[in-house]
DNA sequence: AATGAATGAGACTTCATTCAT
DNA sequence: CATGAATGAAGTCTCATTCAT
């Protein structure tokens, strides 16, 4: 007797969630010309051949670490949106991107090493400024909230700041004083200091 | 016929130079794994065979592109600490990171893509690191100079601000607006908004 | 109950024959390395393994596409022979080649394709080489009844024209004139013409 | 002191005849799908690595070797087109068809061959197409030399003849009469037995 | 010093076949 | 009897490296 559709479905969406996430790891480690289907077969448990079951191509295979990544930060986005008071929705942002950087490691690497590649280079670019741009938006409306002048350009900047801090610890490493910097951060768009004159 | 040999010495550097330049335009570009010894060697205009005559191997190749940024970095600290007004240094350093990013984008492509090349991680980490440090303490010393509170803290933040922007330029491309993004910047760090209060 | 057992003998046989036939079609179109068990079975409605559970091998199951070949010829055969008059004969036999070249061009291709295959060559050239020289047979015997000279060469001759006829129409295609050669042909062995002189 | 161009010339072109010879015999032996790099390489006593030096591909092989029959071809018909007399060039192209089947069986292994191949059908079409073209072109004129009824269908005719002859020799093999064949269609088509009514 | 032909290890990919259910 | 997930050998192709000239 065959096993029932369901059992099939499981086992498919189990092994296939297994691969991604070995792919999503591996190709944030290594990047993606670094980065064999052996490996990801060996670390993920399975057969070379298995992972040809499931994605047609190792840049198949691609594509749906980026969709993943793009429905993770959709969640996140999605998250931030529901706060109502602006400077606790700033306050939220900066804590969790700093509290959370694993996430945005793997979003780094990942994104650098795409970049790298020509096969999804723009796929990738569109994927990142799709992000940038809703990043952007929600802070600047957040400042228009406020009632600061420029909104546009200090979302900009803040934006830079987060990425660029973010960048220099995940990079960087251990003796970056995030902690300190992200209290730093929070006193400088405090309600107090961020009032308008 | 001392010249002979001279003129040997000459050839033998001018030929090094365009390879390791030409290296570095491609690693930058299509990363580590993405170039191969002939790609580089069909754009430096020389042999496959040549190009060993020069580096042993690939990652012989590859190591001398990181000295070749180390240099490059050092010089361009140089020329930054030689200004003594503070004001003028920090206007100087936004300035010329910005209208040269060229620089900038082949340091994070490089950056990023030797940081996914497990044999020089760590030298690369270390050169990053280096880099950053010397940076930071750069920033520091200015905003020192100045009297701010805060002088370590400050420096990581423009650092930050810095390394973000140019990021979000490089990557993401034509829509942003850098110039006004820069107006925006010198005036955040401009003398009469700068004054320790 | 023996009813269910026969059922399942049914079954068996119709889908057994579905397979074989579903073969027949693939290899027939897109030789045999060039068509896969997941074709068959795709193409056939079933699964992958329920095709290794009717034939032990691919090997296996292009035996079984040659015996159905040499089915189909003999029955063709047997037709042709109960016909008494050799005129007719040799009419029909025309006739029925050309207006029904569709098996005859799975028949070449089939063979062709089984011809380049190690494992069966040497199976499909006896199979061939019956079905030529059961042919020759039959053709020199139409001849030796209406009493013409040289009779196994005329019989050579005409399953030559018969053969280089079909092959050109069916590999050539659609601009071959094959009704009007066909009529060439009828006249040239039709009764008047062919009489002893 | 690096060779010089002629050096690597003469060099890449006896290894590319040698490469491409040793494929046509393969592929006509085991077909396209049935013969491997592999094969090749070690048939034709180099790497698997050097062959892609020469050719970017499988593909790209099998197109060179068609262009290689393409060119046999034409010198085939070159030759007798200059011959004169109609009767000596039917005679000429049956005697030169039959005692050079060599030839002929390669053309119609790797025709059949790549004819199961969907990548390069239609260029094989092409090209047989072009070669019936222009051999019942070359037939018709004889015939219309000569002054025969319906010299379409005979050039027609006499190339199926041809064609099948070939075809029952090269794929059925020892037994065939080839030789007393030949005689016996030379004699049909002799002066004596052609002259026009 | 210089060339590019040649090698071979290792990457991506396919597919006949097996097997748990 | 029936399913399709899983395997692994084998095929196509790439590329760092060597080497004869």
């Amino acid at each position: 007797m065959p096993r029932t559709e369901k059992q099939f479905q499981s086992i498919r969406e189990k092994t296939r969630a297994q691969i991604l996430n070995t792919a999503l790891e591996l190709f944030a480690e290594k990047g993606f010309k670094g980065t064999t289907i052996s490996d990801i077969a060996k670390a993920a448990g399975i057969s070379k051949g298995l992972a040809y079951n499931y994605f047609n191509s190792k840049q198949d295979l691609m594509n749906a670490v980026l969709n993943l990544l793009i429905i993770e930060m959709e969640q996140l986005f999605a998250v931030i949106k529901d706060i109502p008071d602006p400077y606790k929705k700033l306050r939220i942002i900066i804590e969790t991107t700093f509290t959370n950087l694993e996430r945005d490691e793997k979003f780094w690497r990942l994104y650098t090493s795409f970049s790298l590649q020509p096969e999804v280079k723009d796929d990738t670019e569109v994927i990142a400024n799709g992000y940038l741009h809703e990043g952007f938006k929600l802070l600047e409306n957040i400042f228009k909230q406020i009632g600061i002048k420029n909104p546009k350009s200090e979302a900009k900047l803040l934006g830079a700041i987060i990425d660029g801090m973010s960048f220099h610890y995940i990079f960087n490493g251990e003796n970056y004083p995030l902690k300190q910097m992200t209290k730093f951060l929070l006193n400088k768009y405090s309600k107090g200091n961020l009032l308008p004159k």
